[in-house]
DNA sequence: ATGTGACTACTAGTCCGTA
DNA sequence: TTACGGACTAGTAGTCACA
């Protein structure tokens, strides 16, 4: 499994738990809406500060979500 | 500090650590050697699959890198 | 053995929609 | 509420010559 594939299926599961749609994660992590979509579909290569945006709105480390 | 920092901080430690010149590295990465020296200067930005492909050439987790 | 500026081709990331 | 498309701009990927 590559990791475009892995960090899509933790973000999807880490904003489950937080009980968030991807509108309002999106907000909360300062990217856009469409986008978020994208990455829950592994149809993007983000960069690491995108990472680390996401990672700080889930208030988990950036690591979690790549492995 | 953030995340482009702790990167270049763990690759510098994790190449250290396996003995290696950043050219050897480099060809062990699939990647330039002047871009694997801008990256532990922390002057880039790079995709999460070139985060792979040096976690990969260095036996660790891609989170390992990120942390 | 490493740091740096410069460069082109390509893609990350945004914003507008529709189903 | 999410997937997906088109179009756009900002920024990265990848390389080179040189210090």
């Amino acid at each position: 499994m590559d990791i475009r594939q892995r960090l899509s299926l933790n973000l999807r599961r880490y904003r489950h738990d937080a009980g968030w749609s991807q509108e309002e994660f999106a907000e909360r992590a300062g990217i856009h809406r469409t986008y978020v979509s994208d990455l829950e579909r592994g149809a993007r290569n983000p960069t690491i500060t995108i990472i680390e945006r996401l990672a700080k709105a889930l208030s988990v480390n950036a690591g979690a979500l790549l492995d």
